[in-house]
DNA sequence: GTCTCAATGAGAATGATTGTCAAAAGCTTG
DNA sequence: CAAGCTTTTGACAATCATTCTCATTGAGAC
């Protein structure tokens, strides 16, 4: 197995600190200009890569948003979940399934494919944004 | 409630034929491409709508690949359903799951969200991708 | 300190998608 | 069929997220 080594920076850990303190999903663009109004410098490209990387690694969750914009979200379970997302506010709440879990699994398997993997998450309208 | 007309023309005629053709999810670049080699002259920008139209009245799927392209296929059945996808060579099952509908309304319902919506896809490698 | 290589950042480049707007084409009516 | 009205089209510009380039910086090892 090859094992990704990866160099602590400043700009990571920045990156790192500040999805701890959001708990809705945001866009790259998005948090990188949080960093800058907070006064830290990191450059937008360090932003991308940084989040790609720690998506690779599992410490964060990316999605795509309706127009296929990514956003990325720090979860609290380390283990496989998915989304309830208010459209409206933004709110997320992390829910697992393993109904569904074992469905993809029947249904991959009667249909002859392997190593696979799915996305599913649900957006609403929350409580609180009720009309 | 809303009705809204569209006219016929060459160009949804072109559109909606080609997508009879194909099996697999496609970009609207590579469907334009398509109608282009195959002589007929239709615009980039009407393809987009009109697929764009097209999904919005139903009458396609639309999904997000890996890297946020939106592809689109005009399926068989008209009510809803998910698809299992080969990331080698794109073949296309559409699967169905109660039990996943079923599941999203009750977390939905749970946790008070409302006027809720999901997608999941699955992709794998089909059994001709096989090494 | 020095060496090596990963990491950074400023800006350019890419590429899908959308906006603009004048010209072309459906539909309806006379 | 012609005129009038409205939708649709298409060439091209504009947007905008994301990636690429490459010279410079910084982390870790010795
Ligand atoms: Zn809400
Ligand atoms: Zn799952
Ligand atoms: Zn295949
Ligand atoms: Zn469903």
């Amino acid at each position: 197995m090859t094992v990704t080594v990866r160099r602590p920076t400043r700009q990571r850990a920045a990156v790192a600190a500040l999805l701890v303190d959001i708990d809705d999903f945001m866009s790259a663009q998005d948090l990188h200009a949080r960093l800058r109004a907070q006064g830290e410098t990191v450059g937008l490209a360090t932003v991308y890569r940084t989040l790609q990387a720690m998506a690779t690694d599992g410490d964060v969750d990316m999605m795509r948003t309706g127009d296929g914009e990514a956003v990325y979200r720090r979860c609290s379970t380390g283990h496989h979940h998915h989304h309830l997302v208010c459209r409206s506010c933004g709110r997320t709440v992390e829910v697992e399934g393993p109904a569904v879990e074992s469905w993809a699994d029947k249904i991959s398997a009667e249909n002859g494919f392997s190593d696979v993997h799915h996305t599913l998450e649900i957006f609403g309208t929350c409580a609180a944004c009720q009309i």
